[in-house]
DNA sequence: ACCTGAACACCGTTCAAGT
DNA sequence: ACCTGAACACCGTTCAAGT
């Protein structure tokens, strides 16, 4: 058949299509997204640079799905809580592939346009420069942790690994699944939040 | 030659040398690591199971470098602090190596009993046992999050990819590399424990 | 018990050929 | 411009052979 009359690829649908095979099992080569494309390996390098570029496209497809940017014009108290949340839920959405996305950090232009949008409103909440940074890479570092968390399978938690009473306590008073990150999410969102918060009137007073 | 009088590998040494290739170009083969030995690659196989386990390998030897390991008599204040910068101490001098040990989360016998005691002293501090797991889950959030920070490039925080004033101001008032991170895990882990202290006091009365 | 060498299936990538 | 088919270097793993 050779060329098409109108293309059957596209760099987004690659990356829809690998994500698709992430999800479903963990991992994906170039062969297995073309087999499901219907289409030979070779095909894909029109549209994409390689695999590592293939990897770029999924994390655009995942931040995209939510409307993650915090809104500049609100106060610290509107704006991180909520999106903090859609944060860490497009990440969760799609559990594994967060360990493929960690290897290589990108500064790609939305994640600097939200680094940047997030300064903002932490200054204007009266946030010191000095202290503008840790907060941003502290927020960060809790979201992506905790997203990974939800990767975390179940049986980590199970009781009959517990190596202790209080641990078996631990597991036997809370949900299991997604149920239990999302809920230690939440709290730790907050202890994060109100901990920073307080830091800052701390630096100001 | 074929046997050698006595072993010239063990699967230390084979983890060892791939730590040795993830911390200098941050990969590694079977190969490479056979390479580095003096040894062909199929030599490997007689002491390990194949590349996981070299991962696996890897992880237990990041985690024995540091006793990380809490002392189960001692109090919140004295236990938490130290150990939790041990452990992120322990991820931080392999940066690297995060991203291959966070794809698959294992239960391995050392950090299931570094979990049971971290409930244990958690416990006898107060923390009801609805929120033991939740505390836990938070401190390893934030540790793993933070420990990924590390391994972030320095360009990330480049003010000339800033994308707003508050991020130049930001950046240009922190420090740089390593000293950052260190700096923002130290502000962040103090925010953390406080704050799951707060919490607890709350809960309780 | 432990290293070797040959052999395998698989994987990512390149590129000239075809429309 | 975009898909194909052949070809490549490389990678992980197996296994019979050798001591």
């Amino acid at each position: 058949m050779a060329r098409p009359s109108s293309p059957i690829l596209s760099a987004e649908k690659i990356a829809r299509t690998a994500l698709e095979l992430v999800d479903a099992t963990g991992e994906f080569t170039v062969g297995a997204v073309a087999d499901r494309l219907g289409v030979r390996p070779s095909s894909l390098y029109n549209h994409v640079s390689g695999r590592d570029d293939i990897v770029e496209g999924m994390r655009a497809l995942m931040l995209n799905h939510t409307a993650v940017m915090p809104d500049p014009e609100a106060t610290w108290e509107e704006a991180f809580p909520r999106f903090l949340r859609g944060y860490r839920d497009a990440f969760a959405r799609h559990p594994r592939l967060i360990p493929m996305i960690t290897s290589q950090t990108v500064m790609s232009e939305p994640v600097m346009r939200m680094y940047g949008v997030m300064a903002t409103i932490l200054r204007r909440s009266g946030v010191p420069d000095d202290l503008l940074l840790d907060a941003i890479t502290i927020m960060d570092s809790y979201v992506l942790g905790a997203a990974l968390d939800v990767a975390a399978p179940d049986e980590v938690w199970d009781s009959s690994a517990a190596t202790s009473d209080a641990m078996r306590a631990a597991i036997q008073a809370a949900p299991t699944g997604r149920e239990r990150a999302d809920r230690s999410f939440d709290i730790g969102l907050r202890v994060v939040l109100d901990g920073l918060r307080a830091l800052t009137k701390e630096q100001i007073s």
